[in-house]
DNA sequence: AAAAAAC
């Protein structure tokens, strides 16, 4: 288990709500929505975003993000009314952009939550549904939108919407919406933006790349984090266990079983293999819904709408469900698959202990797996020991079956037995890189974000993405695998 | 080794 232990950040009494500079009607909603006090990163970004200033906003999971641009805006919103452009004609004031349709979704949910008693209106465009009912609203006029690039960009090119009186743009998962694959369309929508505007960009994942690119898109910013930037939350126990691909499933549901979880995520790394793995889930009588790009957004939104309710146990997803998504109290999530990005584990994870909560995390290694464990470790800076994972019953049937061949057996009940993907767990290392302080920096200038770095400005494109070579750990007590081998 | 985002 990784040892969670954080300095104390934040030490002071959370400041309420209501000692911010708010619109009553903004308050009113606040308190509505049942919150009393802020959070770290809330107390911190608002009263910058208040100013007008560009901003991006590094926070743990789970920790409200989303209230802490919104809330802001709709204040400046409130405060500033355009003097050119009459009210009647609700003008496009507010962009909101995320990485999936459901975070879209979910953002929006919010934001009409908290502009509930202004005149402010919002809705939300995606894609994967009829355009018509979003173009109907966007006709309607709306002040705040939240969208997916893609599906926006439709509406911008069928002049269903106009952004040249834009003033605020925001990007949530700011780091996935400047990623590579994000990237060309975000540019595209960001050409029809006013160039004089505020811009907010919000992660609990940002590389030293991104952030360096990020400059590129905002204007004297600052930023604002409240914990070690990619750290993951304080309150979720992350266990790593050494298993082969046959054991996988039943050590789930071993763990399952053993620990009494109610609900959880399974998160896979293809939408081929979690719509297989639901439906081996279901066969074992769990009631399991899937969540995947090949799926309808109608079955999308209604798998997602039924393990919120609590009508299914376990939801087995994609990274589609990797980022933002607020389910709350879920108790347990499992990595079936190590993920591909270590910023994915982070996000992954960060599904469970949100607002305090308690958590469970296990990831599921094979051996194949070193270098993306490695990976994660190196981005959450704690050292990870994969465990051995003693596990119930027979074994998978090939296996079993190979074993009975050579050595016919009275079987009576199995004994159990250590899952064995021939690896040793990690040695303890003194490897000082674990275990360096953390720096608090309240309000830190772009110049200061890169010590050392050069001075010329932040590079536009691909270029920010070459990354320096990966080291391979010796987390398995193996040698990195030989060129000729590996192929 | 992939996913996501438009039709």
């Amino acid at each position: 288990m990784i040892d969670t232990h954080e300095p104390a950040l934040d030490a002071a009494p959370a400041a309420r709500f209501d000692t911010l500079p708010l619109d009553p009607k903004l308050l009113r909603a606040v308190a509505d929505s049942g919150y009393l006090t802020m959070t770290p990163i809330q107390a911190k970004a608002i009263p910058i975003v208040l100013e007008g200033r560009d901003v991006m906003g590094a926070a743990q999971t789970g920790t409200g993000k989303t209230a802490a641009f919104s809330i802001p805006l709709l204040q400046r919103m409130l405060k500033h009314e355009n003097p050119s452009v009459s009210p009647a004609r609700h003008p496009v004031r507010a962009l909101v952009l995320a990485p999936t349709r459901e975070l879209a979704d979910q953002v929006a949910e919010n934001v009409k939550k908290y502009a509930k008693h202004t005149h402010l209106r919002s809705t939300v465009v995606f894609g994967g549904i009829d355009m018509k009912p979003q173009t109907l609203q966007l006709k309607a006029g709306v002040e705040v939108l939240i969208a997916t690039p893609g599906r926006l960009l439709d509406h911008i090119e069928a002049k269903n919407c106009v952004l040249n009186q834009v003033e605020y743009v925001v990007l949530d998962e700011a780091d996935r919406m400047l990623d590579i694959g994000f990237l060309p369309d975000l540019q595209r929508i960001l050409s029809y933006l006013p160039k004089a505007r505020q811009t907010l960009l919000f992660s609990a994942t940002f590389s030293p790349e991104i952030k360096r690119l990020a400059q590129s898109y905002l204007q004297d910013p600052i930023l604002v984090e409240t914990a070690r930037p990619n750290q993951t939350a304080s309150t979720v126990e992350q266990r790593f266990y050494g298993v082969t691909d046959d054991d996988k499933r039943g050590v789930i549901r071993q763990i399952l079983r053993d620990r009494s979880i109610r609900q959880a995520i399974v998160f896979g790394n293809s939408k081929l293999g979690v719509a297989r793995l639901a439906r081996s889930f279901e066969r074992d009588g769990l009631r399991t819904a899937a969540l995947h790009g090949d799926k309808s957004q109608d079955e999308r939104l209604k798998s997602l709408d039924a393990f919120k309710r609590g009508e299914v146990d376990l939801l087995v997803a994609t990274d589609v469900a990797a980022r933002g998504l607020d389910i709350a109290d879920l108790p347990a999530v499992f990595n079936f698959d190590v993920p591909f990005n270590a910023e994915d584990y982070v996000h992954r994870i960060g599904r469970t202990g949100r607002a305090g909560a308690s958590g469970l995390a296990v990831t599921l290694v094979t051996r194949a797996d070193t270098r993306l464990v490695a990976d994660i470790e190196k981005l959450i800076k704690r050292k990870i020991e994969v465990e051995p994972f003693e596990v119930e019953g027979e074994r998978p049937r090939f296996e079993s079956r190979r074993r009975r061949e050579e050595a016919p057996v009275e079987e009576e009940a199995p004994a159990p037995r250590v899952s064995r993907p021939s690896f040793r767990p990690v040695a303890p290392s003194a490897d000082p890189f674990f275990d360096k302080p953390y720096e608090s920096s309240e309000r830190v200038e772009p110049a200061a974000w890169e010590k050392g770095k050069p001075t010329s400005p932040a590079p536009k494109g691909l270029s920010a993405y070459i990354k320096p070579k990966r080291q391979v750990a010796a987390l398995f007590g193996g040698k990195p695998k030989a060129p000729a081998e590996s192929a």
